[in-house]
DNA sequence: TTATTACTTTAGACGGGTCTAAACCGGGGT
DNA sequence: ACCCCGGTTTAGACCCGTCTAAAGTAATAA
């Protein structure tokens, strides 16, 4: 079969595909996956032996059918297991990452079907990211750009966070920022900083670090009154 | 650290230990992991240098107090997702083994520490077996012996049944024989078939294969009538 | 005692995944 | 045009866990 580490490097080019489109370079997946490029090469030849993706000498790699359809297998695994582990388990937000990288090659279809049936089929994990369907039919585009690319006077909704840096997330919880949350852009510093104000009213500078990290779509329905608020996908730290 | 593998046999040694003693023979634990017994003198060296067992030349392997820790670490996580898959997520009997064996080397502490909150620290696992506790304190021996070693009209309680087979186990959960059902015997044929009567009166014949893998204890209270106080205390030292 | 037999260990090889060092593109800048 | 430099690939090595084949050992049967 496929081992973990091939697993691993078909949802690294996935992600990075995602983000930027393919080609994906050598470079940008050992930086993901903190490997040497001479070992990315390495695996790209095998994974290409294997038609998992193809690929052109000294351009990059792109994922086939076959390859997306495992990364999507194992991102929906690895999703399922967030949204899980937050709902079940009451892990935080924060803390679901790591446990659901460490188990997401090793549950089975069934322990899939299970968690899945345990949650109702959830949509999204935590962090806001889709969770791919039992069918692995491809994911749609996402339309929400990062909050450091939105302007002063946007009124917006998180939409996802990127779940990368565990304390980046634990900072953004205590700002009572996750998906759902409705926020309008005070003000954007020259340096990058952003200031938004959330629907509580209450105001928050961000780095523009963090502000990549938060993806946002333009509020649906920003009237400034009524802020609908119900957005139930599981966020906050320890509600249940 | 130490590799899955290297848990695995650790894990082994310490269930061929606990059922009959060291030393561990190189046979057996090629046997139990499915490998040649070249590939497991080779292992032993590697688990001898780590100081994880100790070795005789062509006598066999037992583990040191260290070893035992590890093995009872991933006894621990074992069979704490076993009780967990089968009462959280309605696995059966049946198929929790194959899926704990699965994720056993995969989870955090903090996940082993959630599931066995959730469970309410539970001391044995859905085929009877005992949960070593987070201290990880070694198992005492247990006093039930094969169903197999009983005579007729013996009155026992299944104390656990072996998870070795997927097959048996569905057999005996048809059967109505899981942990804690009573059992009188009421006939040993020569070439070991057993039968017995469950406490719902219903009588059912079991080829000597399969009462070797239930283990029981004598009823503490057997209501019915005579027959008590025959603890027969041998240490179980079975084997085919 | 010696020969047979079952079990164990050694020797040597191999594939997977990783690394370092060195050679190799290929797209700017001058 | 040329060279330089960042990124990429090759070459070669290493470790882990596994195997097969062959040699070694221990216990037993004759």
């Amino acid at each position: 079969m496929l081992s973990d580490v091939m697993e691993d490097y078909l949802k690294a080019i996935y992600q990075i595909q995602a983000r930027s489109g393919p080609p994906v370079s050598t470079s940008a997946i050992a930086t993901a996956l903190d490997k040497t490029p001479a070992t990315v090469t390495s695996m790209l030849g095998t994974l290409e032996e294997r038609g998992l993706i193809t690929r052109e000498k000294y351009k990059g790699a792109e994922l086939t059918r076959e390859g997306e359809t495992v990364a999507l297998e194992v991102l929906r695994h690895h999703r399922l297991l967030e949204a899980y582990l937050a709902e079940q388990l009451d892990y935080s937000w924060s803390e679901v990452h790591e446990e659901a990288d460490a188990l997401e090659h090793h549950i089975s279809e069934e322990f899939e079907r299970r968690v899945a049936a345990a949650l109702d089929d959830p949509v999204v994990d935590p962090h806001g990211d889709p969770i791919p369907s039992a069918d692995l039919t491809p994911l749609e585009e996402d339309e929400a750009t990062p909050l450091s690319t939105r302007e002063v006077g946007d009124r917006v909704v998180v939409s996802r966070v990127s779940d990368r840096d565990r304390e980046e997330l634990e900072y953004l919880a205590d700002a009572g920022i996750t998906p759902g949350t409705a926020l309008e852009i005070v003000d954007v510093a020259p340096f990058g900083m952003i200031t938004v104000r959330t629907d509580e009213g209450v105001e928050q500078s961000l780095p523009e670090s963090i502000a990549e990290a938060i993806y946002v779509a333009a509020d649906a329905d920003a009237t400034d009154s009524e802020q609908r608020g119900d957005t139930d996908q599981r966020g906050g730290v320890g509600n249940a």
